[in-house]
DNA sequence: ATGTGTGAAACGCTTCACAGCA
DNA sequence: TGCTGTGAAGCGTTTCACACAT
């Protein structure tokens, strides 16, 4: 999960469960791609393993919807791919603006998933004078001066923050005075921001690095599993009620 | 949160949550600027004011490592760095490829966050012959063809993949052949792989339409609270048993 | 006096298992 | 018979509140 809320900690949303809310974009693309080919009803078996969830999980969050299923039979492909747009609000026209028109930027500007989903890119904007005007996705980048009005202008609630580190946190005061309310922020700091404000973040480093820890761990479950084979005590034994450090491998000597 | 496990359901990691894992690398992040200043010691509080969590939770994090803290004093800054990237994994080398070399996998190349982490690129590789041999972030691309030759080489247990939807099945399906067990996965797909592989998945639309919605519940709460203000009646009053379509706004004409 | 470390309670999410409807 | 819809149980995470170390 390259992400997280950031403040609603008690508000759940319409009584629908932050974490079914997470999933219906999942089932919603995998719904669409049945459109597509024509299939007319899925089971909540086979929709949940094109969801990669399984399908007591589905069928719950489906509870939260409605009962839009029939029994005995499944659900009607066309109708929840309606129902589920509806709830997550796609059926209406969400324009954003991505600020910071670097690799990034410029790779989310190209990305075709936002246009087919409500979403309009409404501006690129980017603090350097010289990528003012240059087009990127067919567009002209527009400067940071401008932001305030564009935002007012094209009624733009939602933010994409796609700028370096020290620039967001600036960036983000400046969207949210000009009335964004939602945040998705692509660069690698903690936005402070106001009651009532979404963001959402995305972290490639944080996804690395939580892949290293599984990684690391699968290193060392092999040996623990060679060593347990090799011996007949099991692995973790001797971890009574020791302090400082739950490992075996604590260094004598910490780093400066 | 742009994210998403796939397996280990119940395996949980040599007992630290994985709720804390992923919070571990937000921590080490704010305790690295912490250091950069010569900070010598952080109180939970200031830490998780940084990080943007609760104190209380950031204690019980850090309580799984071990007890790291001085009372009535807080955390020594170096050591908790050194504890936690030891526990992530971060003091060894990771060479990770991107596959996928269009927008996003060039942002990805150029992300400075990669090699400050005990991560390094060991390889560009793009299915694209006219690519081959251009340089990227100062590193030439390579042809899919010499994929497994590259991972077999270097090591390489991680892979990024950054390729269209279509390609990203058969991409993973190769690099796990040739020994990738961990994938950080930005195409739109739900992969299939293996028991044992870690998949971890950034969704660019998902995070979008996840703000959607709660966008959407902003202008609804808006006007359900004009409305509550201008009636004697709660908002969401009658809404007994009835079935299909927990709200009013049921259209009574569905889509083809 | 201050701030960590942690049992215990509260909470939310997932999974189970089956009643009930088509 | 087949598959949905859902109470209830199980599990993991968060939060509370305070004992305890410094």
């Amino acid at each position: 999960m390259a992400t997280g809320r950031t403040h609603r900690p008690a508000t759940r949303s319409r009584g629908i469960p932050e974490a079914t809310v997470a999933r219906l974009p999942l089932y919603l693309r995998a719904l669409t791609a049945l459109s597509e080919r024509s299939v007319p009803t899925v089971s909540s078996e086979e929709l949940a393993a094109a969801a990669g969830v399984n399908s007591a999980k589905l069928r719950k969050d489906f509870s939260y919807l409605g009962s839009y299923g029939t029994r005995g039979v499944g659900y009607d492909v066309e109708y929840l791919v309606y129902q589920i747009s509806r709830e997550l609000g796609l059926t209406q026209d969400w324009p954003v603006v991505i600020v910071g028109i670097g690799n990034l930027g410029a790779a989310l500007a190209n990305y075709g998933g936002f246009a087919s989903r409500g979403f309009r890119v409404a501006a690129l904007i980017d603090a350097d004078p010289a990528m003012a005007g240059k087009p990127v996705a067919g567009m002209p980048v527009q400067h940071t001066d401008e932001l305030e009005k564009i935002i007012e202008e094209n009624g733009v609630s939602i933010g994409v923050i796609a700028t370096p580190a020290g620039a967001a946190q600036q960036v983000s005061e400046r969207l949210i005075a000009a009335g964004v309310t939602s945040i998705l922020n692509f660069a690698p700091t903690v936005l402070q921001v106001p009651e009532g404000v979404d963001v959402r973040k995305v972290d490639l480093s944080i996804e690395l690095q939580i892949l290293a820890f599984h990684e690391q761990r699968k290193a060392g479950d092999a040996e623990a599993a060679a060593a347990a084979a090799a011996s007949v005590l099991p692995p973790r034994a001797a971890d009574g009620p020791t302090r400082k450090g739950p490992d075996g491998d604590v260094p004598a000597v910490m780093p400066a």
